[in-house]
DNA sequence: AATATAGTGTGTATTCTTTACACTAAGTAA
DNA sequence: TTACTTAGTGTAAAGAATACACACTATATT
């Protein structure tokens, strides 16, 4: 039966664009490239979809293997196809995008020698990328701006004890925008999905901040309500 | 250069969901397979991507090829990548999406014998289709139904002189929802994009109802700020 | 000519949400 | 104890969303 489809060298790729926050920074992970074409170009984590793997594993197979992240939830947001993309070929890339918590020090680390290395790289100081890189780069991070608006992603990004700060910080950041505190904070907690803690942040030399944690079963119930449309 | 590439048989395909509004009802195009596999059913118009082609320009040439259809501005909304989706290889397709207009009888006739006809069929009466075909349409419908409660696309759905009764209709069709027709009317006047013409509507045995037009000019600026956030 | 029918078109009070705006309180460091 | 830095707080005003009911008008029917 196969041979009825019509065949040309073609091949699917992935690519992810892994965001972080870390020292008020908004951060995407990058490779280095080990591998011709664009050996030694920081590019997105990214590789090729094999024969027998959903797009779905393939893209968190291909994370761990080129990061040591594993177990990190990826949503697919666009997929590129011009005919000229790659040098070598056809490839049309499935990109993937994910938020996640950078614990201080998490440790990356490539499983295969595609990659030289991997590490953090502030989004407002990125280097010249590999490929269509910097295009899906650019749509990934409207996509996350635009879906923070309607839905508190940010969590996602920020450590499990935060500060209302903190969490204002880091709507600036990806919104490129000044919110007002006051405004901020009474809008954040009348939505009823923080929870309050009973300790402060540590280590500061100054005044510090109440935590907060995020309260995911309450989230899930105004976001349902958000969703549906009344009168 | 292309020997680099790792290679197994592998295809893009794409596939379209057009919706279309007509008679109250919201549609979508569907084609008869004239090909194995799955000769004879109903399916999405979906068709094979070209070596020297880039997937937009695909989407708009399958388009073409299995319905007639010209010109359809269209969005790429997801690609769907199962191991198994094709019985005859692997075969990942990106979706896209399109409204049109139903300009009362747009012709609907296939260039290639891949398909044997093309046909409007409501939303809410479609066959069992091809493929994961049906998973690929109910996807689409949820990206309209959300992407309606922040844009006003349900003028690219509407004749180009429409009364607000065909467009909350329309509303409510997409929503799955009764409107207010007081709120519905004063929400849509409000927003300044709607023209009204010194016309009405004709043949109707009722008092005939105001039409009105879509001001593109004025969307344009709204849109812009509806995509600020403001402090 | 009178009537039935079916959809058009309109206003207001209430509640909720968003915005704008500036000072005091608390903790740390010297 | 003072200087410094960030945390934390309230209110008034404007705007948006909701709930809700009846008179008007064009046509078709008798």
């Amino acid at each position: 039966m196969e041979t009825l489809l019509p065949k040309f060298d073609s091949v699917f790729s992935i690519d992810c664009v892994i965001f972080g926050f870390d020292d008020g920074e908004l951060k995407i992970l990058l490779i280095k490239r080990n591998e011709e074409p664009f050996k030694d170009w920081w590019a997105l984590p990214g590789y090729i979809v094999e024969k027998e793997q959903s797009i779905d594993l393939a893209a968190e197979r291909i994370l761990y293997e080129l990061s040591g992240l594993r177990d990190i939830y990826m949503e697919q947001f666009h997929t590129f196809g011009d005919v000229n993309r790659h040098p070598q070929g056809r490839v049309i890339t499935i990109a993937y995008y994910a938020m996640i918590r950078l614990n201080g020090t998490k440790e990356l680390k490539p499983v295969t020698n595609y990659a030289s290395k991997a590490v953090w790289i502030p989004v407002n100081d990125l280097p010249n990328l590999a490929f269509d890189h910097e295009k899906i780069f650019s749509r990934g991070f409207e996509k996350i701006r635009n879906k923070i608006s309607y839905q508190p992603i940010a969590f996602e990004l920020l450590p499990e004890k935060f500060t209302l700060t903190q969490l204002q910080q880091l709507y600036e950041v990806i919104l490129s925008k000044k919110l007002d505190k006051r405004n901020f904070r009474k809008k954040m907690l009348n939505y009823g999905i923080l929870k309050e803690l009973n300790e402060k942040q540590k280590g500061v030399s100054y005044r510090a901040a109440k935590l907060y944690k995020f309260d995911k079963r309450k989230y899930a119930k105004l976001f349902q309500k958000e969703l549906t449309f009344s009168s």
